[in-house]
DNA sequence: TAGAAAAATGTGCTCGAACACACTAATTTT
DNA sequence: AAAATTAGTGTGTTCGAGCACATTTTTCTA
């Protein structure tokens, strides 16, 4: 009745010298089997392979990555946290890594750029190529320079990895971030629960709008739930606002729309729009954002925001260089696309999220 | 305006040879420092030292790992997923953990135990006194005799550490888990957002009633949300279910009930609910549950269940057993509580959690 | 068939920490 | 003062994989 399963069976580790041993022949043939290095005999080998077929081998990767004095170099290419405190955690995200690999000789660095200009991207891009890294992370914010830029890589044979912003190019192989046609749906069913009916708006705001088809994934996202719901107390309209004077032309918005019940902000920027809410006191308007920066979770706390979600940048940047270290360190395959969830917060469960 | 930080510094790894060399001794001489191993004369001390000052070292851990013959065993105490699917995904996290350190010496063995039985709990846990582990996981479901056995585990030095079920005790020093209390307040907050108003059942189901402490925390939580927010619009009520004929028991609960609009199920047996609330198809009732196995999620598709929270067993397995062979290989601490975020799921975001 | 070339195999060192052991120098004991 | 402790220091081995190099065996050629 009662079961207990041992692993027991994956205890023996058996090392180069146990398979030489049970084969007869030397460390240096098995070696040579292993990693088909040739000039072995027919006969060894099929000793060699005996063996090999009946144990399960595993190479201890810690003595491999002891003796190999070769030291990798994985450079992230990062929107400046100055620019946009959305970056900000990922540098948590890739100091984590960074701790984690020290002991293994990966070096980890950090180069900043200014988020809003294609110049400055690819000016960091010349400075990370300069120094010949093994590997090199990508914010790819700007597609047309990015896709250049990694066939530069390409020929230079250094490997990229892409994160936060999906880029379609068969060039790109590997991508970290979140599903954001889905998170868009995400949010139109949160958005659904508040409110029974009336007007939504989706506002897009960004400084430089070069988080174009970021924003229309989510859009894409939010409307098709709707449509597929067939909701016909619900209207949708878009709206798009730039840095300069948002505040105004927010307030015109409202005031043009009186029947406005409820805005889906597509970028990190919801407390700018709950801050200009806070001042029409008597509209009552659901607001959806994203991610967990201060601001936003301030007015979260407040009730002035309903939901955020959160993109978990921290770990998007974690992963992106711990896959690759991990492809170098222990040789194992580096994931096409990792998509994270997508996490709903509202003021009762955010506090577990903040790191 | 364009930083570049690199974290150079971090690189210059210094092994004991580099430090005797610096300080003009044996590498033994430094080993006996760092180990305080005595048997050190003043001025070669204060030689050392300095250079240790200067410099920041930091053993290299696979080095250490690879010399040290000792195999780490560590025990999990789960229950036996065959009585409850909930505990199922615990297995994969703990495979996850014997996958990583398989590398290292470190044995993880699951020891199956029948979680309506304290007899079972407490012959399991003889089982595993006699392995004489180095570690112990524990899934505490019986308070009285967990507080017992860590006594036990204590005077025979070997290292507890618990997870899913908070025992409130001097003798427990770390546990993984949520918090239960505002998982409840997370889930009143969504029930609130679905109804307006309405009459709120609590419903606690379980085999054994184990599970007391467990459920009253989530109710206790989800109370004081709509008490908090003073809304005189719910009523709430308690259910509690046992095993036998749940469905008749239920129904004559609904027909006296005709104002019941929303149901809390507190364990992962939401799917009960909602199957026995299909035959009801007149009835539109608000529900939300626990825990992502395939019944819930199914009925989670469906549109039956509207909410779940994920309390995310398997990470919570992997990080109790990953804390302690961190601790046994890197000497990193184990964090007296880790509270994992209270994850919200609904039929938009839930593919990205089923794991 | 000797000798050269090629193929096959084995040996030995490295990585860094840990620790046993050997050794020297400074005291203490007889 | 010689012997015996003890304090202090250094040397050498181990862990497992990886690879350079040395050595042995086989095959081929003159």
């Amino acid at each position: 009745m009662l079961k207990v399963f041992i692993f027991a069976h994956m205890d023996k580790k058996y090392t180069i010298k146990d398979i030489a041993q049970m084969a007869g022949v030397s460390k240096g043939t098995v070696d040579r089997v292993l990693h088909n290095r040739g000039k072995v005999s027919p006969a060894a080998l099929e000793k060699i392979n005996e063996v090999l077929n009946v144990i399960d081998y595993e190479p201890n990767l810690i003595a491999r990555n002891l003796k190999s004095t070769k030291v990798y170099r994985i450079c992230v290419l990062l929107p400046d946290p100055a620019f946009d405190p959305y970056w900000l955690p990922c540098v948590n995200g890739i100091q984590d890594a960074i701790t984690e690999f020290k002991a293994y000789n990966v070096v980890i660095e950090i180069h900043y750029f200014n988020p809003e200009s294609t110049k400055s991207f690819l000016k960091t891009n010349e400075t990370i190529i300069a120094q010949s890294p093994d590997a090199v992370l990508l914010t790819p914010l700007f597609h047309k320079e990015t896709v250049e830029i990694i066939k530069r890589y390409d020929e230079l044979e250094i490997m990229v990895n892409t994160f936060n912003n999906q880029v379609e190019s068969s060039s790109i192989k590997s991508f970290v971030g979140q599903d954001l046609y889905k998170s868009g749906r995400v949010a139109a069913s949160l958005m659904n629960l508040i409110l029974p009916k009336g007007q939504i708006a989706i506002i897009h705001i960004d400084e430089s709008l070069k988080n174009a088809v970021h924003m229309q994934e989510k859009e894409r996202g939010f409307r098709s739930y709707f449509e597929e719901k067939n909701l016909p107390d619900f209207s949708l309209i878009t709206l798009k606002l730039k840095y300069s004077n948002i505040e105004t032309k927010f307030a015109a918005f409202v005031d043009e729309h009186p029947d406005l019940s409820g805005i889906f902000i597509t970028t990190s920027k919801a407390y700018q729009i709950a801050s200009s809410l806070s001042n029409f006191e008597d509209k009552k308007i659901a607001l959806i954002g994203y991610d967990l920066i201060e601001k936003n979770v301030s007015f979260l706390n407040q009730g002035l925001v309903h939901f955020l979600i959160h993109q978990n940048q921290k770990r998007q940047a974690y992963l992106g260089v711990s896959t690759l270290a991990d492809h170098f360190l222990f040789r194992k395959d580096i994931p096409e696309t990792i998509l994270l969830p997508i996490d709903i917060i509202n003021v009762e469960n955010a506090s577990f999220y903040v790191s």
